[in-house]
DNA sequence: GATGTAAATTATAATGATTCTAAACTAGAG
DNA sequence: CTCTAGTTTAGAATCATTATAATTTACATC
């Protein structure tokens, strides 16, 4: 368990000023072992169960994407009426399972290289992203 | 140019009335040589243009997804505000051109075979989209 | 520690895509 | 032609997200 000083020293060294909600969210997101999934409506709920003091659903959505921009969450690639989250910032892929509307991780081991052999003048490739669609088998 | 009895036969044998905005849709979206991608705005905006009798926007959401359902039509993972929607149904995957918010096809020969070496039991796959997505180089 | 100010939080309103509703219309079977 | 289920329609409702503007807070400077 991290405690806040390494979270304050993060918020810090991005220029954001370290108020007790940006710490409460880090606290969530980023001390855990594995990676962590969320849709803003998700995060919100568990802020609610978990502390006393409510935070702003707009502060929320604020700092998701403070963070998202710092390069510490990444939106993840999904036709969805929300927008997915991810802690893990490395380049992977993923599952996502139809039936319980949920994001699961996929090593790189697990897809292989993707080599795009086509290329577009005066474009270059900011991500891949590999989203493997997955439902019960019935 | 197709005429409109191919179109009048597609929709009734999916089972679906041909009425005069489905033909239309129809002729907008399946009468051309290249993949068409579009949202539900973008669609809705030539329509407006393209005949003077209106149809109404809740009617180009009812036949995208009818169509779709239909596999007429794909839709695309993307993260955004908005569906992105595919007249190419074959398998193959995307470009996202993040400056101009648009989608360009890939061909499956240019990403190759995508071999997913994870199985999660009880849970089947149905589709393996990949998205690569593109900025101006500058 | 007090003070000033830019940054952050907040409740709430606004927006925009999509879905719902219920009334009017229409294709097509009989 | 008539009947009915399927369609269309305008407009309302919903839901995620973004904007607004007032209040509060972090923290640099005194």
């Amino acid at each position: 368990m991290n405690n806040n000083s390494v979270f304050i020293n993060k918020l810090r060294s991005s220029g954001l000023r370290p108020t007790k909600q940006r710490i409460k969210i880090c606290k969530l997101l980023f001390d855990r072992k594995n990676t962590f999934h969320f849709t803003i409506n998700h995060l919100n709920n568990i802020l609610k169960n978990k502390y006393v003091e409510k935070i702003s659903l707009a502060t929320v959505y604020n700092t998701v994407h403070a963070f998202k921009k710092m390069g510490y969450l990444k939106e993840i690639s999904i036709n969805s009426d929300k927008s997915y989250y991810d802690t893990n910032v490395t380049n992977h892929h993923h599952f996502f399972d139809e039936n319980k509307r949920e994001l699961i991780d996929l090593d790189d081991k697990d897809v292989g290289k993707i080599n795009i052999k086509k290329v577009l003048p005066g474009k270059k490739i900011n991500s891949i992203e590999v989203l493997v669609k997955i439902a019960n088998n019935n």
